[in-house]
DNA sequence: ATGGTAGCACGGCTA
């Protein structure tokens, strides 16, 4: 089963770049982020006709998470637990059917966090971004915790918004108080990942240059000064069945492409 | 310190 997450900036902007990676990839599950659009408008037509289950999470202008699946999708479930005030859509979970293994699927799309509003004592300021940010990342990690716990089989991927370490920029001086990549944010991470998950892609490569977003602005993309910010991340189980992960890079150099290009995942479910 | 680009939706925010 072929798994990909894909931040595709605007599902309304992306559908001739959607198509055509649609019919040469050929995902299984697609998970996006950023779909940009409430439910109603979706131009659900893309993936109808093409054979997938649809399941979207919108809102209005900003943010929105979808999850399409040619495998049977069950219990789909919107919004990430621990916080009812939240009026974000950043976070949709679904059962994915597999021939030999159900997954839960967990498509994200972690919080910015810029700009870093910090207080005299370098403290988060509380109704920030960046506090919001952190707040989040510590629902994620609990929502992770209940997955183990449950010996539910999963597997989160999205748009992070994380850079894990200096090899994953191409200028890593440049993001050093970034919410992207400063030192609380990537401490964040880690205690995600040390709860026992594995990070497909670098289990799979050490290839220097895995990057998944290149900034429209400032010729980003034409001097490679990327960054490494959409994961997929493994339970245990799900890291026993992982058969291989790249990124699709080369959609980024196609026309009117997302700023982000395609991660995926090989599984053996 | 600013500007550089893009999307949604049509003004200004988000990234």
């Amino acid at each position: 089963m072929k798994l990909v997450s894909f931040n595709i900036n605007g599902i309304k902007a992306r559908g001739p770049a959607l198509t055509r990676w649609l019919d040469s990839f050929q995902p299984d599950v697609l998970v996006m982020q950023e779909i940009k659009s409430v439910d109603d408008a979706f131009p659900r037509e893309i993936f109808e006709e093409r054979g997938y289950t649809l399941e979207t999470h919108g809102q209005k202008g900003f943010n929105g998470v979808a999850i399409a699946s040619l495998l049977p999708l069950r219990d789909v479930s919107r919004g990430l637990p621990g916080d009812d005030d939240d009026a974000q859509a950043r976070y949709m979970e679904a059962t994915v059917e597999g021939p030999q293994h159900n997954l839960r699927v967990c498509g994200l799309y972690l919080p910015n966090g810029n700009p870093v509003e910090l207080d005299e004592a370098g403290a988060p300021v509380a109704g920030g971004k960046y506090a919001y940010k952190l707040a989040w990342m510590e629902r994620l990690r609990a929502r992770a915790e209940a997955l183990l716990a449950a010996e539910t089989p999963f597997v989160m991927l999205g748009d992070y918004n994380i850079i894990p370490q200096a090899e994953d920029a191409a200028r890593p001086k440049a993001w050093e108080n970034d919410a992207l990549y400063r030192l609380p944010s990537r401490e964040a991470f880690r205690s995600i990942l040390n709860l026992g998950l594995t990070d497909a892609l670098r289990a799979r490569t050490q290839a220097p240059e895995s990057y998944t977003f290149w900034d429209y602005q400032a010729g980003a993309w034409d001097r490679n000064d990327g960054i490494r910010i959409d994961h997929i991340l493994l339970c245990p189980y799900a890291a026993d069945w992982l058969v291989e992960c790249g990124i699709d890079r080369a959609v980024r150099g196609e026309e009117k492409p997302s700023d982000h290009v395609p991660i995926w995942a090989e599984m053996g479910v």
